[in-house]
DNA sequence: TCCCTAGTTGATACTTTGTCTCAACAGAAT
DNA sequence: ATTCTGTTGAGACAAAGTATCAACTAGGGA
């Protein structure tokens, strides 16, 4: 249905976009960390991030890291998720919408993508004053192979 | 519209129930927990928990708090965010479907109760063989304070 | 009631994750 | 070139969460 490299590589522009419109300079520190965030399917840790930054760029510092991440989450192009995967794991999401199925007993995740919420969004920026950027939408529960050993 | 009171204790007896159903022990220690996550409005960060817990019963270990939070993670009556408050946060939700609006720029965080994915979790539950226990969905974007400072 | 045993606990060391500080640096506009 | 502001790396620090293991206990059965 779609070409997966392309998709990434709109990604990481698309963040990369986003960040100079907000007034953000484009630093090499920060591609490395989008290059890195787009150059893995699914969900990466911290540290895998980390791992994957210092491969493409060594001399970038962890601070760094760290300090584009909560960028890219405070313009909208990043979700995080404490329970996918059973840790800490983001996720380069442009469009800002983004769907999981998550197993609460092995952490497995599957992405999913019908969007649920797009009238919502709407109703919530009139009656709350908010300007909305995108949403999140975590389903949990047991996958099939750990229903087998419920009760 | 609701007792906020009797909401609580009811969040705190259904946890404590579904822990039982579970299979697992009912423990000073838990009840502790959940007490702590019952006793506050809203959202509350590991530290804020580890200060009520050892306020009510000052002898309870760190490493049980922690285990207590997972297990309650897994048997799908709290919910936890990352992005919330701007720090991870724990939400006492036995009914296992929870929604927020959350400011990506302060952190201010409005709960809000339109449940729109009653209906996925079905087609879900189908396509995926997931036994679904409930949901979160996290809309961000800007408050209202924080849009005056947008460009 | 007492016993048995699997489940649970506290203490503590440890790891991971994320933040802070600050002097040095870099880009863009003058 | 100068200036101003945003950004960086290093490394100390803090917060959050996990692992280990001997000791303990809840709760079902005898």
């Amino acid at each position: 249905m779609h070409d997966c490299r392309n998709e990434k590589e709109d990604a990481a522009e698309l963040a990369l976009a986003k960040l100079r419109n907000l007034g953000h300079r484009i630093t090499v520190q920060r591609v490395a960390v989008v290059e890195a965030l787009a150059s893995a399917p699914g969900h990466q840790s911290a540290e895998e991030i980390l791992v994957r930054v210092s491969e493409l760029h060594p001399s970038v510092g962890r601070a760094s890291v760290f300090r584009t991440l909560q960028l890219l989450l405070r313009a909208g192009v990043l979700l995080s998720s404490s329970r996918a995967e059973n840790r800490t794991t983001y996720f380069l999401c442009p469009s800002g919408r983004h769907h999981h199925l998550i197993c609460t007993q092995c952490g497995r995740t599957v992405a999913f993508d019908e969007c649920v919420a797009e009238d919502l969004e709407g109703a919530l920026a009139k009656r709350y004053g908010f300007c909305v950027s995108g949403h999140q939408l975590e389903v949990f529960g047991h996958c099939s192979d750990c229903n087998a050993f419920d009760s």
